[in-house]
RNA sequence: GGGUGUAUAGCUCAACUGGCAGAGCACCGGACUCUUAAUCCGUAGGUUGAAGGUUCGAUUCCUUCUACACCCA
């Protein structure tokens, strides 16, 4: 256990002063709450109390301390006569003249601390006085219990860690402004325990996924965020520049491409939980950079991905909240399996009441889409092929209304270039999406091999280009390159991250469960 | 890209029809050795997002700009 040597302030002769300190034209420009802490801070060091003083080892843990000790009662606890030593910031401080309460909040929870004049020195307490709310310190001493039963460490001394200048934001309103918090992240992580937490949760889910694909056999890999061809998905890239090589790259949309390749390779089983980049406008649902898991599996089937998609998010919710369900919308939300299965012209027949056989015929196709809340211009509808059709109406008719976790399938060839074509149904792709809340959390299908079929898809997607289409994929000479080595069949998934967050958070946007979301520049 | 709204002290918010810019918390000073938004007394703190305009006078009305939020594309 570390304990702090005495005299409790004073860690150096004297702290190298910076020159802003001796600049009173700087501090004169802060506003009072600052003037008055960079005042004390000057105070500490000339005084050889060093302000960022290092090379403190705290012996617990808030949490583990509540844990512990936080159930004794006061006789119990006061025949232990604990000695610990914790760090932290000090998140209040509730002063009696000639003895103070502190609470202190390190990463694992809020602790009390009561220092007392007569048990620390006159000269200690008024050095103690001139600690603010902010500030990061040391702390050790015995636990007691208080009357009303608040775990406490009696301070036999203390030390300045950390001299904080700036006012954290008030004590029972905190941080509300959506534009401070997002932007000051740090300060929403002090004063905001949820967000801190939905970190924890984020962290958690990503770590039993991985945990999940390591069990089965899928091997980790990275493979680049810079293509030379953005491919793998159909999205307007961010360019970037190689100075060296003199050409441009794209951050990857999505790293479906080089993955596939690692399956020719001969891995048959890898993933990969990293960032895509989508140069697109930001929304609830919509952050530029955004992680995904993408996974690929060779020997599988999509049907095979449903029922392993299924069992890992079910356990997930499980793991991760205790229970197979949650409320979102004033509705429950639940993860028990099995889950719904609905076919695209299924979802477009029950929400318009048209047969599904009649969902084949193109004027029937057209007439839906004039008549949609936003409906397609007419020189739109004439462009593109029966697939965009359908599905332009599936998403506006149907998506929305998919609250519970909804394997979608059944997709048209047209609009899914790198999936492989059903067996029975050709027009059609053995391809799934998963919808819940509305909200397309995973996409997966059964991996096109044929490097014929997939070169003659690319080059529909090109023709699709030039006749005015601008959500294309464009040709990937070396993908198909790789397909001709032969890649055994495969199923392949891709899961929304942030989105499965926002899911199992509650959160509304993603920019709550993105630490730092894309921000306009702040104003200098 | 379009529409609506918001922007005032460090934070959370007031300021009626255009008439001296305020409160709570935080800060600073004082009292107080079991508080939990501690309490009590006192002081101080402002480029009202930015730039223009109207007016004797603008936080308030008008124009433009910036950021953020919500809705829509």
């Amino acid at each position: 256990m570390s304990t702090i040597d005495a005299p409790n302030l004073v860690t150096v002769a004297t702290p190298a002063e910076p020159e802003l300190l001796q600049n009173d034209a700087y501090i004169a420009a802060q506003n009072q709450v600052m003037r008055g802490r960079i005042e004390k801070m000057k105070a500490f060091a000339e005084e050889g109390v060093h302000p960022f003083a290092n090379g403190f080892t705290p012996g617990n843990i808030a949490a583990q301390l509540q844990q512990d000790y936080g159930k004794l009662s006061a006789e119990e606890l006061a025949a232990t006569s604990i000695e610990v030593s914790v760090a932290g910031r000090i998140m209040a401080i509730r002063g009696f003249g000639k003895a103070s309460f502190i609470q202190l909040k390190d990463r694992s929870a809020g602790i009390q601390a009561h220092v007392r004049k007569d048990a620390v020195g006159d000269e200690t307490y008024e050095w103690f006085k001139k600690l603010d709310v902010g500030d990061i310190v040391a702390v050790s001493g015995t636990l007691f219990m208080t009357r009303t039963e608040e775990l406490t460490i009696r301070a036999k001394s203390f030390k300045l860690l950390t001299k904080s200048l700036r006012p954290l934001p008030e004590k029972w309103h905190g941080l509300t402004d959506v534009e401070t918090r997002l932007r000051q992240r740090y300060v929403d992580c002090i004063v905001n325990d949820d967000v801190r937490k939905l970190f924890e949760t984020r962290a958690a889910v990503i770590r039993n996924i991985r945990a999940a694909l390591d069990e089965r056999s899928f091997l980790e890999v990275e493979t680049p965020m810079m293509h030379p061809t953005p491919g793998g998905a159909v999205a307007r890239p961010f360019v970037t520049h190689h100075n060296a090589l003199g050409i441009d790259l794209f951050l990857r949309i999505a790293p479906e491409l080089y993955l596939k390749r690692l399956i020719v390779g001969g891995f048959e089983r890898v993933y990969e939980i990293n960032r895509n980049f989508r140069n697109e406008g930001l929304s609830r649902k919509h952050n530029p950079e955004f992680t995904m898991l993408e996974f690929y599996w060779a020997y599988a089937t999509y049907e095979d991905l449903m029922d392993f998609t299924e069992e890992l998010m079910s356990d997930l919710c499980v793991k991760v909240l205790g229970k197979d369900s949650f409320e979102r919308n004033g509705e429950t939300v639940s993860f028990a399996r099995p889950w719904r299965r609905l076919s695209v012209r299924e979802g477009v027949s029950k929400a318009t009441g048209v047969a599904i056989s009649d969902l084949d015929k193109r004027e029937v196709l057209e007439t839906l889409a004039r008549t949609l809340p936003e409906p397609l211009k007419a020189e739109t509808i004439g462009n593109i092929g029966d697939g965009y059709l359908l599905m332009e109406i599936f998403d506006q008719k149907v998506e929305h209304t998919l609250v519970q976790p909804t394997f979608v399938f059944e997709y048209p060839a047209e609009v899914s270039p790198l999936s492989r074509r059903n067996d029975t149904a050709p027009r059609f792709v053995d391809r799934f999406e998963l919808v819940i809340a509305g909200m397309e959390v995973a996409n997966a299908f059964n991996e096109l091999n044929d490097p014929l079929d997939q070169r003659q898809r690319f080059l529909d997607q090109l023709e699709a280009k030039a006749v005015g289409n601008e959500e294309t994929h464009p040709m990937d000479d070396d993908y198909v390159r790789a397909l001709e080595y032969g890649m055994p069949p495969t199923a392949g998934e891709g899961i929304g991250i942030d989105r499965l967050v926002m899911l199992l958070t509650g959160a509304e946007s993603i920019r709550e469960v993105i630490l730092f979301p894309q921000l306009r520049p702040e104003q200098p």
